[in-house]
This record gives C-alpha cells, structure tokens and sequence, in this order.
DNA sequence: GGATAATATTTTACCAGATAAAATAAATAT
DNA sequence: ATATTTATTTTATCTGGTAAAATATTATCC
C-alpha cells in the first residue's frame, strides 16, 4: 500500500509540475506503463485532487490518432492556507489547490513573542478572519501551514526556538490540533519558501537545489533529490549562521561571526549607524536610495554585505554541488547580492571544474513570498493527506 | 527485479553490519518477513556473499526452541583490491570479503604526475606486483577500487581533475577496462575513506553522518540516508575548499581563503617557515614536537589550525546536522584538531538547540587508512555486481 | 523417556501492485 | 465507408512479498 501511494503521489507531482499533461506522457516520463497510469489518475480524479480538461479535440492539426486528454490539477477542489507570523504580524494568504491566491490578510500582533497559547490563539484568529473575507470558515480548509523564523522539526510539529515564540521545546501537536479545525503542518520560513519554488517556483522540476532566503536574516532550504533536506534533529540548513569570520561580528543568536551578521538586513543597518547618518527606521531600501544618489559609505556597506554573501554562496555550491541555487526575497531590496562583483565572488570560491557552474536563479516575490511558502508546503501535505485517505477507503 | 535486488542487499547489508545475525533478527531489524528473509539468504549463500556458521547450537543456556541459526559474510569468496595513488607512491591492499587484510604493498612512483595511460599503467602494475604476494593474478580479483585526491564523478569513473594526472576530464572507464582485468571503479579519496567508516568503521549503523579526513589537504565525504551524497555534478564535498576568510592564505587551488590553507599540512609547515626555523623536510609531526617541548611559536601554529578547524566543523554542523562526525587521519599527527579547545569552538560556531550536539568521534587509522577506503567501497560495488549477477542468471 | 511447549525456519497459498498484450475508443486519411 | 493511427482501458499475467501452515530443533515437564 505504501508503495501504491507512492506511485499516486509521483504522478500527482507530475501533472502539477507540467500543468497540464496526458497519460501517455506521464507514462513515457515516469518510466512506467499507461495501465499503471490509468489506475493513478482515476484515484486522483476520485479523490478530487486532478481532472481532465474539458475542451476536446487538443489533437495536433494533421495527426492521426486517438487525441490525448490533458489532465491539470483540481484548482477549485481544495483551499489550503497559508500563514506566516513574523513580528510585525502573521500574513495569511488562502490559495486553491494550483496554489492561485483567493484571499490574503495581515493579522496585526500586539507583541512580537507569545507564549504558546497565545501563538495558537493568534493564528486562529488571523485565520477566521481571512475565511470570513470569501465567506468561508476555517473548517472549510484542506489544510493549513505555517511557518515561522527559527529552528523547527517539520515532522512532529516541535519548535526547538523561534523569535515568535517565548517559550524553548515546545510540541505543537496537541495545541493545533485542539485550537485549528483543521490539519495544521509548521516548518521553518526559509523550507517553506524552498518548498514554493519546488512547486511553483524556479525549482519547477529540479531534482537537487538550494533556496537561499535574504530579508531580515538569511535562510536555506535545501531539496536534495526532490525531497527537503532536515537534517537529523530537524535543525540543519541553518546557513545564516555559518561563521565567514573567526570571532567576527556579533548576530542577534549571540554567536560571533555568522554569515547574517554580516549580510541581514540589521547589519546593514547597524553598518550606517556607526556613520553616524541613521535615522529612527532606516531599511535598506533607504541604503539603496543613498547609495545610487552617491554615497560611497552606503555603497561599500552593500558591497561589503555582497562580498560576503558571495563568499557563503561559493561555500555551499564547493559542499552541496547542487543543479542550481535559487536566491529569493520579498522586495528589491537584495539587489546588491546579484550584482556581478557577488558573481564573481562566488565564480572565485568555487572550486575549478570544467563543468558549468550551477545556475544562479533571482527571485523577486512580492510581500507574500513567505505566506505563499507555507501554502505551498500545506498543498504538497494535503495531497498526502488525500492520497492516504483515498487508498485507506479502497477495500 | 530492481526491488528484489535492493531487498538482497539490504539483507546483506545487515549481515556486514551486525557480523553475525540470525534470520529472524534480521527480519525484524529490516521490518520485513521471515519468509523473505528465507529467499534472499538463500539467494546470498548461493552466490558466495554469506554463510550459516558451523558451530551448532548457540542457543542460549536455557532457551527453549529451535535455536537461530547466525549467518556471516563468506570472507574467503572473494577477494578485492583498494588502491589509494599519491604522490610518494600506490598504496595496495588486498582484503577478504569481510575487509581483512590479506596482503599490501607499497608501489614506488618515479613521478608524482601521469599521464592517464601512465596512471593505468602503474596501477597495474601495483596490482600485480600485490598479487603475487599471495600466488594470485589480478584475474582472481572480483574488483579494483582506485581513490585519487581531486575531483571525481565515480559513476562514470570521470576524473575532472586530480592532482596525480596530468590531463584534466579524463573518462577511464575504458582505460580500465582495458588495462585491468577485473571490474575497477574510482572515487574521490575522501568519499572512500566514508565508505570505510560506513562498512567498518565508526560510521558502522548510522544513517546520516560526515567523514573528514586530515592530511596534506582536508576532504569530507557526505553519507545521508545510508548514501554518498555527490552532488550534481559529482564534485561536491569540497569542504577543503570552502572559504573561511575573505581573501585570506593562499591554497594549493590557487583561490584564497580556503579551508585547506590554513589546516593542512602544507599551511601548518608554511607557517613555520615564516618563523625562520625550518630544515629541509619537517613535518606535521615534527611541529607536534616542537610544541610539547614548549616552542611558543609551534603551538600556536596548530592552536590557530585548531581554531579555523573547529570553525569549518561548527559550519558543516550547521548545514547538515548529522548524526554524527568522524574525523578520519593517518598519523596521530591531527591531535591538534581533537582539543578541548577545538570542541569548544565547534560548540560556540553551532546554532543553539536544546538537543544533544552531534557526537564527534575521532579515528586514527594506520598507514593504510586510504587503500582501506578503496577497498570497502570495491567490496559494495562487488556485492552490487554479485547480487544482480545473481538475479540475472534466476530464471 | 516420551509428551508438551517453545522458538526458528521453510513451504505453501495468496495478495498487492505493476505490466504486456489485447481490446476498445476516437480521431484522420483514403 | 473503410483503413490507419494513436490513446486509453481492460484483462490476463508476472513479480515480489507475506500470512499462515508445516516442519525442524531444542528445552522442560511429568
């Protein structure tokens, strides 16, 4: 049965990467036979998670045959949400089961960190609030994901640390499942992203990559063989804080020399104040601005941030020689990360192969890339969830 | 039939794991059937990979029932050879299908640099030379593992580079076919010595751990899920070559920074130089000496290779979070890698998690540690080989 | 010392899941 | 209308594993 599953899943995969595919070709992609197809794809349409597209006769001008039937994703069969609590507060983004936004929110938070209750206490309620605008409830969710900043065994829903949370070693379990009427899946921010770009990201279809995450921190999310890499704890991938710097600069997790202390948002910034020009809420969108009005300090602050980004991205590429390596945030505020002096830092650390180097994709998603990331990490669990349910109820 | 295969060697495995087990311990260690675990032993025994032990009657004092029988590896079916190429020379071994050794020779090398044809040759020769030893021809051998220093896609026994070879992208598979008269595989020195540590070492059970290996340079083989981690392009686990500084020591790469120039042998002994107290061919031990015997500058020599040591592992640690990390060497010669003072910037480098740090473990080898490498990986490739020979010939 | 119980292994009958080959469906070309 | 081509479904098998029964080998109990 596990492995009947198995095959229901990689199909179900298939048509999401390709959008809208035949059997035949599912068969010939897959490398296995149309009969196993056949079976597949009619569980899934039972269980509501695929469908054939209606308009007939795609057949190719001039050619004979049999036409194939495309089959896509169910979109409107599942809602799934998606949330992420940072400090200002939790965005929550509703997206149907092709992971097409329909509704999104910003829950305010009174405080940056809650106790547990409260943490769960809080999501309930940013979510009820989101279902209301489509004049839904939470019950009538497929699922929900969430992602937060900090260290998280995906697997039994543990929160080892987070920013958001005031309390160490916490097991969710019981919380979400008393509080969400729904299944309730937590992650890590930056797995969740890497997890979008699997699904409908710039990793569409890589077996082996690496999403690095730049905002406030820096996060990896490391998929290896089309599968997110943990680690044995559930803590690994915690690339922010690998050290470019013997007893370097002071992060915010205490330690000295981390790769974000020198590359976060809050370097930067702490970067200018020793210039003495900061004002109360500087971002580093306002560094951008000054150093293209030419201020050569804002720029040697970027260009420093760039150097050792670069040097951290030619690490990972020497370790993990992966297909390609996705750099993705929020705005355009990491523009000084992908310009071609980081290139060619990164060109200079890795070690010489006369094979290419592993593609360096950008990607700019709007505010909602973090939010999105759960969602997609909640679709990828509920079709699980449906699969299994739907090969329980065979007899 | 790939299943099959893959339940033969898990079964197999096991077997090379435990030394001796008894069928039903195996099938509930493997959580499977007794009566598959019937079929594959049967299938096992009669290609020669195992056998029951003779000695009847281990039931334990007391024990009421059909005592187990214990199966083992078959030492003497096959025998296989690792080679390790360096610049001093070819270091053969000969081993039994258990991994004892049987015989081991030295192969002097006028160059240190060949062409591939020349590296052929040599190897041969080593080999032949090797079985004499033991009134063997090459012919008898069931395979020939061959580790070289440098970049290596194993699967396709494709040499990018290696400092032993003249030429670069070298593909060797028919070279060696040619030339060598049983199978031959190639692999990167470090990934081998992981081997080592997996089938008989201290990796020996564990799912998801890193070997790194101190020498002349550093290397680092990668094994998650039971499986060396390669990369993309088969030139991952370069952790020798991952930066530590920017723009930092010059390395034998020709990049700055790296790892490997501030740890490995050569760093240590250009350092030493600088302080104007160095004769012609002074070691890595040497230095030892020097410190114990209260030379200042020697100390802190290998205390500052100790520290950018620990900062590379706190990083790998970060990255990976393994069960655990095992740090591989000839010679006692990296005591200075294994101090009190090293663990604890490894602990200061890691992100702080209430769960146990990995368990890092160090194992001190003998002169043969790299040959050994080469040959726990001919033994799995020979086992593969064996088992699906088997299942070919099964009508 | 034979009956009984306990435990390990093998055998047998069967099940699950994938597949080859045949059948069917749906189109174009003649 | 008929033949041809291609896609999908159905059916009969094949593969690999497993539960249950049978068998083997020991200890313990009268």
């Amino acid at each position: 049965m596990e492995q009947r599953n198995a095959t229901r899943l990689r199909v179900l995969e298939h048509i999401r990467t390709k959008g809208a595919v035949s059997r035949i070709d599912i068969a010939s992609a897959l490398q296995t036979s149309p009969a196993t197809v056949t079976a597949a794809t009619a569980d899934l349409i039972a269980a509501g998670l695929i469908k054939e597209i209606e308009s007939e006769a795609i057949s190719a001008p001039g050619k004979r045959g049999r036409p194939r039937v495309l089959l896509q994703l169910d979109a409107k069969s599942y809602i799934v949400a998606g949330l992420k609590v940072a400090r200002q507060g939790i965005s929550v983004i509703l997206v149907d089961f092709e992971g097409s936004e329909t509704a999104s929110y910003k829950h305010p938070l009174e405080k940056p960190r809650m106790s547990p209750s409260e943490f769960v206490a809080s999501i309930r309620s940013a979510l009820d609030e989101t279902c209301a605008q489509i004049g839904r409830s939470a019950k009538d969710l497929a699922g929900v994901s969430i992602g937060v900043a900090g260290l998280v065994d995906a697997n039994r829903n543990f929160v080892y640390w987070s920013s958001s949370i005031t309390e160490r070693n916490i097991d969710f379990s019981n919380l979400l499942s008393r509080h969400v009427p729904c299944p309730a899946f937590m992650d890590n921010d930056a797995n969740l992203v890497a997890k979008a770009e699997q699904l409908f990201g710039l990793g569409k279809g890589l077996k082996t990559f690496l999403v690095v995450t730049v905002e406030h921190g820096v996060g990896l999310g490391i998929v290896l063989d089309g599968q997110l890499y943990r680690g044995k704890r559930g803590c690994g991938a915690e690339f922010g804080h690998t050290k470019v710097q013997l007893d370097g600069a002071l992060c915010q997790c205490g330690q000295r020399g981390c790769l974000e202390a020198y590359v976060g948002d809050y370097a930067l910034i702490r970067e200018m104040a020793v210039t003495g020009q900061i004002n109360e809420a500087m971002t580093v969108a306002d560094i951008h601005d000054r150093a293209q009005s030419g201020d050569q300090r804002a720029a040697s602050v970027l260009s420093r941030a760039g150097q050792i980004f670069g040097l951290g991205v030619s690490n990972l590429i020497n370790l993990f020689d992966p297909e390609c390596i996705i750099v993705s945030g929020t705005q355009k505020s990491f523009e000084h990360l992908c310009t071609d002096k980081v290139l060619a830092r990164i060109r200079s650390g890795v070690v010489n192969v006369d094979a290419a180097l592993p593609e360096i994709k950008v990607h700019h998603w709007g505010d909602l890339m973090w939010a999105k990331g759960a969602a997609a990490y909640g679709i990828e669990q509920v079709s699980i969830l449906k699969v299994r349910e739907l090969i329980a109820n065979t007899p």
